[in-house]
RNA sequence: GUGGGUGUAGCUCAGCUGGCAGAGCGCUAGGUUGUGGUCCUGGAUGUCGAGGGUUCGAGCCCCUUCACUCACCCCA
């Protein structure tokens, strides 16, 4: 056998409903709010990546699946969708329109990571973003309907962590204050945070080694070195928040990995996933436009982490499979080709069969109907064939109906039906009110 | 990239100090000659992750390697 690659995975069919469930949920709710859906390539220059991303990050520097063409250019397979939503705002001068434009994307991404709880190789992410729109109030708006995007989903524990990263303007005063403080710690940092010191300084802000906590527990915040611009932006978006009535954590200590955030950044975070708890983040980026060769417009987005989401989703609802309207038991090697003509026209009109080919005995296809979990059962033998009917057998209350033949997908329709009413008047009694915000498959 | 844990039947896992490869569930056939779930009886299924070593003999000990998993790191 040839197993699949180190980090990757299959997503099957037991799990497809959660994935699909959550995409058109998200999607219904990003079309309310103006976004119109994006499909971009999932290979781009590395280039593209290494001038948004930046070069000292650790995506660019380890992480990126990037080969040869064999001609010299180099490809990646992209390890976010950010870069390529901007390629494509400049490559199709979609700003030529309308600078406004609100795009979403799903797709699968790449990073050659140690696989763990939460985190792939190949992963999916659905990305939000917004070109054109300085105003704090998109960037509110953004994180409302994140926000509510969980409350349909029904998951409960999260958290919204939230901070300011400044601008071109005011960050270097700040990145200089944190230079100087850790100079002074040289001798306890850890190597990872000796490294960060002088390639970028604010990654030692959200190390975990007790030292550099320790050394960083006086650390300089962001917040308190911002321009008057940025920090009205800032309240603002908290102000709006508020109006919202969404509740959010100031985190000075939440520093985004991309070099490209200016300004708002924020994660939503979860307290049920382990170690890779967060389930979305994004932030503003208004100057990586220009830095692309664009026209120069703000922009903002955030990624919501899918796999980490459908395990969310999964943990709070149980999976339900599909499961047949009517299985059908022809008895005999004589009867398959009728059976086949039989599951043929129920099949194509709707009514979800299933069939064993196999000729067993009756009993070990009602067996099999079983385990299906088939509601009926289509019971047709020799006796059946020679008076012109079959049975349907409703395999809930052991009650066994004639059905012409003559007719025969007609008439079954019709009894799943009156079926379905009846099962529906039953629920009904029961008044058992079902909550708004959960989703059901 | 660095650490810890785990790899035995389709699944969940036993397997003692090194001595015939096991259980439950599932699958399958029958009991019931044409009726599922419960019950009873029988049956099939193994590269003990892989490769090497020690030994009369290795699932068990040693070395190497791979995979899964959790954590560091980083992030969604």
């Amino acid at each position: 056998m040839i197993p699949l690659i180190r980090g990757f995975k299959d997503i099957l069919p037991d799990d497809t409903p959660v994935w699909k469930a959550i995409e058109e949920t998200a999607a219904a709710l990003f079309q309310s709010f103006g976004f119109k859906e994006i499909r971009l390539p999932i290979v781009e220059k590395a280039e593209l990546f290494q001038r948004s991303i930046g070069e000292n990050t650790d995506i660019v520097e380890k992480e990126m699946y990037t080969f040869s063409t064999g001609k010299g250019e180099m490809i990646t397979l992209r390890p976010e969708a950010t870069a390529s939503v901007v390629r494509a705002y400049i490559q199709q001068q979609l700003y030529a329109k309308d600078p406004v434009q609100k795009l979403y994307t799903i797709g699968p991404m790449f990073r050659r990571e140690r696989p763990q709880k939460g985190r792939y190789r190949q992963f999916y992410q659905i990305n939000a973003e917004v070109f054109g729109i300085g105003a704090p109030y998109i960037d509110a708006q953004l994180i409302v309907m994140l926000w509510n995007l969980f409350e349909r989903l029904a998951i409960g524990g999260l958290s919204v962590q939230l901070n300011s990263l400044g601008c071109p303007v005011c960050r270097p005063a700040f990145k200089q204050a944190l230079t100087d403080m850790l100079e002074e710690g040289t001798g306890v940092l850890c190597a990872d945070c000796l490294r960060r010191k002088d390639k970028n300084p604010m990654r030692v802000l959200d190390c975990k080694v007790p030292a550099c906590r320790d050394v960083m527990k006086d650390a300089p915040s962001m917040t308190d070195y911002l321009c008057e611009d940025c920090a009205s932006h800032f309240s603002k978006v908290q102000s709006a928040l508020g109006l919202q009535q969404i509740p959010f954590v100031l985190n000075p200590r939440l520093v985004r990995g991309l070099d490209y955030y200016t300004r708002t950044a924020f994660e939503i975070q979860t307290d049920a996933l382990g170690a890779q708890n967060a389930i979305a983040g994004g932030g503003r980026y208004d100057g990586l436009v220009k830095a692309l060769d664009g026209p120069e417009q703000p922009a903002i987005g955030f990624a919501i982490g899918l796999d980490r989401l459908v395990e969310l989703v999964s943990q709070a609802m149980p999976q339900q499979s599909l499961t047949p309207d009517v299985f059908i038991a022809a008895i005999g090697e004589e009867l398959q080709e009728k059976a086949f003509e039989w599951s043929c026209a129920l099949g194509l009109s709707g009514v979800q069969t299933e069939i064993d080919f196999s000729g067993k005995s009756l009993k070990a296809l009602m067996k099999r109907a079983d385990r299906l979990g088939a509601a009926h059962v289509l019971i047709a033998g020799s006796q059946e064939m020679a008076q012109g009917s079959v049975i349907l057998r409703n395999m809930k209350n052991k009650e066994q109906v004639p059905v012409p033949i003559d007719g025969m997908v007609d008439h079954i329709k019709q009894y799943l039906k009156d079926y379905q009413c009846c099962k529906e008047s039953e629920k009904k009694k029961k008044a058992i009110p079902e909550p708004v915000r959960v989703i059901r498959f």
